[in-house]
DNA sequence: GCCGTTTTCGGCCCGACTGTTTTCAGTCG
């Protein structure tokens, strides 16, 4: 029997939440599922080695009987909770919930009504006019449920930063252009830099927002608009994502800004500390409970000033421990873009990149780097044109070279990415890696392997003394490829042990290591590297998403190789060959 | 169902927009 993964257990745990709220639950014990399920998601480590260790309950928002669930998920594989409860709720009206402007009460109206209990069965109804007669509807909410069921069929799942990000930026240029706008920032989950983005927020600073609002559910790029209020409005875009938009007057942005990045639950935080100080926070301001007058905040430093709090970086507001550190003056030294002095992992025309080495290298050198090392793909990855033994010491010539060229101030150095084969076996000899300034290796290929035999070519290549750092480790791409089956646990004690580096693949589409991971992996010791993987200078500026998924993990400059000098950087991986042979 | 530098019981964040209601419930973020 397979185990449980996190993964699944936390879908069950909403899927509890989702079923108990159309039974008509207490929303707290709801919630109490969803935070379970958050937690759940949001680990580490395998939930299993927890549970052996019998710390569950030291886990925020699992007690005493959520714990019990976990361990019978765990040892059983079922549980029994939940399998009366979808016998008595069908488990299909969870998908009914996905439809916009369908929540728990209109769910168990239709099924109560008219015994609907999948999303099929609610459009015919709606379609042959049956729910416009139930209380509470009418022929404007039985359109909305038909349009928000064929919205669901279009719709986009979360898309990755890569795509939303420079979306974003387009529509808040635009806004800004506006005579009304005096300023705005994307919020949501773009400001704290989430790997995939479920909705673009915007925020707009203006006394006059009505024809802000009106620009912009009126742009060309505009594919329905969803809502349309005075001061917030919310549309979906011809390329699927949906896009909601807040103005706020500039006395109130500070307010505004915190409350619309979010995250939900660091809100929720927010407004918790606020209320013990007897105010009540939302987006306009702080209002004293006992009836003062209201307190503005021009700029999100006085929000978490008021709070007696320092200002908090947007990607660590997750509820993931940030308030505790505000709150002890322990919040990370994050790392910052202007910290990284070499990018380690790139490609050239001698294997699938767009340009050569001299042109990758000026690219660099003008976006202020100290050093950059060439790693082109090894042999296995013939697609990508991998370079042979033979081919790669032809290409240290052309290296040296350019290295020379671009004088003092900036180094070239060579290194490659190498396969590590299927077999666990590496793609190139020791002899060959030994005259390498620095080695990346990776997984590209059989990466549904078993859990044990994948883990197995991962620590073979940590073991290797010439490896120094694991490129993308897990595999993942954004959104259509799931992570290798890796044991992390066995993965980080190698990497701890060999001193060997773990990479945050800058490309948006990778993001790997994960944000979790890397927290957990500075937390061991492990040293982390911060890399664009460029196959054209272009890419060189993918960068800031990795250096943002390293602080949404906590990551402070020292653990990053990437901000060491050239010579400290070269130092370390010639010691590494030595001491480890 | 979870949680506790006020608490082991009694709390648990807050407002905009919509549609259906003459004053509010539901949904969403």
């Amino acid at each position: 029997m397979a185990r449980l993964t996190n993964r699944e257990i936390a879908d069950i745990f909403d899927n509890i939440a989702d079923l108990l709220q159309i039974k008509g639950e207490n929303v707290f014990r709801v919630n109490s599922y969803r935070n379970a399920a958050q937690t759940v998601r949001d680990l580490a480590r395998d939930i299993f080695a927890i549970y052996e260790e019998g710390t569950l309950t030291d886990l925020p928002d699992i007690g005493a009987t959520i714990a019990a669930k976990i361990k019978e998920m765990l040892t059983t594989g079922k549980l029994e909770f939940y399998a009366r409860l979808t016998a008595e709720v069908p488990l299909s009206l969870v998908e009914v919930l996905r439809i916009n402007g369908v929540g728990p009460k209109k769910a168990k109206l239709f099924w109560d009504n008219l015994g609907i209990t999948t999303v099929a069965q609610l459009e015919t109804a709606a379609r042959e006019g049956k729910l416009q007669a139930l209380s509470g509807m009418g022929a404007k909410s039985e359109q909305k449920i038909i349009q928000g069921i064929e919205a669901l069929a279009r719709r986009t799942d979360r898309v990755s930063i890569g795509i939303a990000y420079p979306l974003a930026m387009g529509i808040l240029d635009d806004l800004l252009k506006l005579p009304q706008a005096i300023k705005g920032d994307v919020a949501g989950s773009l400001r704290r830099r989430r790997a995939t983005i479920g909705d673009i927020d915007i925020l707009i600073a203006s006394a006059d927002a009505p024809p802000i609002m009106d620009a912009f559910v009126t742009r060309p790029d505009v594919a329905r608009v969803l809502g349309h209020g005075p001061t917030k409005s919310s549309v979906e875009l011809v390329q699927g994502l949906q896009v909601d938009v807040r103005v706020l007057e500039p006395a109130r942005y500070g307010t505004a800004l915190s409350y619309f990045t979010g995250s939900q639950q660091h809100n929720i935080r927010m407004r918790e500390l606020a209320l013990k100080q007897g105010l009540s926070l939302n987006e306009h301001a702080f209002t004293p409970t006992d009836g003062g007058p209201e307190i503005l905040c021009e700029t999100e430093e006085a929000v978490y000033a008021q709070l007696g709090l320092p200002w908090i970086a947007p990607e660590l507001r997750e509820d993931r421990g940030e308030m505790e550190a505000a709150q002890a003056g322990r919040l990370p030294h994050l790392i910052r873009l202007e910290d990284i002095r070499g990018d380690l992992h790139m490609h050239t025309t001698w294997s699938d990149g767009k340009l050569s080495i001299r042109e990758m290298a000026q690219a660099a050198k003008s976006r202020g780097l100290t050093h950059i090392v060439i790693t082109d793909h090894s042999q296995l990855s013939a697609i990508a044109g991998g370079l042979t033994a033979e081919r790669l010491l032809e290409q240290q010539h052309e290296i040296r070279a350019v290295d020379a060229e671009m004088g003092p101030d900036f180094r070239v150095l060579h290194g490659v990415e190498m396969d590590i084969r299927a077999d666990g076996t590496m793609d190139l000899p020791d002899d060959i890696l030994a005259q390498l300034d620095v080695v990346v290796a990776s997984l590209h290929f059989s990466l549904g392997q078993p859990r044990e035999q994948i883990t197995q070519r991962v620590l073979n290549a940590i073991h290797n003394p010439h490896v120094d750092i694991i490129g993308h480790p897990r595999g993942q791409l954004i959104p259509e490829r799931e992570p290798a089956d890796l044991d992390m646990d066995a993965v980080f004690a190698a990497a701890k042990e060999h001193d060997t580096a773990l990479e945050i693949n800058a490309n948006p589409r990778r993001l790997d290591l994960d944000d979790v991971l890397a927290r957990r992996a500075q937390e061991l010791g492990i040293k982390i590297a911060i890399d664009s993987d460029a196959h054209h200078s272009d890419n060189l500026d993918l960068l800031h998403f990795g250096v943002a998924t390293a602080r949404r993990g906590w990551i402070e400059a020292e653990t990053v190789i990437n901000t060491w000098s050239t010579e400290r950087l070269l130092a370390w991986t010639n010691q590494r060959k030595t001491f480890d042979e």
